[in-house]
DNA sequence: CGTCGTACCCTAATTGCATTAGGTTTTTGC
DNA sequence: GCAAAAACCTAATGCAATTAGGGTACGACG
């Protein structure tokens, strides 16, 4: 019997795939297994389980959105570093709306994701360094911004804005709204 | 054998008492049949299955929140309006974190649930005429404010924000840039 | 007061999934 | 080559949803 040579990355890999295609609901270590050719059993060499394969496919989400956030903001600062991640996070969330909806409200509270989690919040911090905020007022600049970006995320990739009206204009509204707050 | 006389009503009633301690994910059919003192099978007398159950749990939360949104706006209008209307609306989902998790983000989405979502949005509607804003203008700022108040919502209640500020001024603050952007 | 029919509720059985246990075979390091 | 480790398998268990089909309380109606 041929042996597939699996390894963790590509159970997530395929888990991933399973998720852009069919959501995260769809994640079961069944689809996974026939996914990757292998009997379902055969996953826990690499997995722990359901639940640690979600902890994996949500921490790669993370990872790859700070990518896209730290890229966004490099070589910018203030009002036009804050309008870039803005946007390039709707774009992330726009061409995978399954993946985004495949990591917790609460990253930070898995140990298995704080650390990407931390990561990834620390960009949206660094951004709104170049406004000169007390301590607290920075803290509350950054729940602000996580707010509307999560929350437009949440609602747009699950289809929740039905109207004829274009969600990216209302987007910019967003973003015009959280920079005159900044002032 | 004394019989229960149980109808679809007490069944979300117990299906809520189930969320409300332990949240939707433990909202099952062996659960609820359990608290209610029935066999699970039983309960198809009175709900067509889980995902029918969690479709009423989901219209009667939103009946709720229709109500408390109304009861926020009456007699009050403009910046009043609103921000009560936000205040109330958080009020509500901080005394029951997991009952606001128990509705899907795109209630739209299930003919069961478009009616009653219908309604709870168009309070949000109605809150935002005594502000002329044209057609297209009046939809973006409806979605802003429902961007606002879900990604908040949906952070807050999952134990998103971790550190040691109130998040009550956060909330201020969101309601603050928000009035803003409606000049 | 009886009895009839309709709900209401039950047990039994099926299915799909996660997970554990315990083999067997391929690979790898020596 | 050979022993040990690793990758994969089948078999078995448990839990939840769902379907099928049978018994029984209870109200309506004679």
């Amino acid at each position: 019997m041929p042996r597939v040579g699996l390894n963790g990355d590509a159970v997530v890999d395929a888990a991933l795939a399973v998720v852009d295609e069919s959501g995260p609901r769809a994640l079961t270590l069944a689809t996974v297994a026939a996914r990757v050719g292998v009997a379902t059993p055969s996953l826990y060499q690499h997995v722990a389980g359901l639940a640690h394969l979600r902890a994996r496919v949500a921490a790669r989400v993370l990872t790859e959105m700070t990518a896209v956030a730290t890229d966004a903001v490099v070589g910018r600062s203030r009002d036009d570093a804050v309008a870039s991640l803005m946007r390039r996070m709707r774009e992330y969330t726009v061409a995978h709306p399954h993946r985004y909806a495949a990591v917790p409200a609460d990253p930070v509270h898995d140990p298995a994701l704080a650390e990407p989690a931390e990561k990834f919040l620390r960009v949206f911090l660094a951004v709104l360094r170049g406004y000169d905020l007390s301590g607290p007022a920075a803290v509350h600049a950054t729940r602000c911004l996580r707010v509307i970006v999560y929350g437009f995320a949440a609602i747009e990739s699950s289809g929740g804005f039905g109207l004829a009206e274009d969600p990216a204009e209302t987007y910019e509204h967003l973003i015009d709204m959280y920079l005159t707050s900044l002032r």
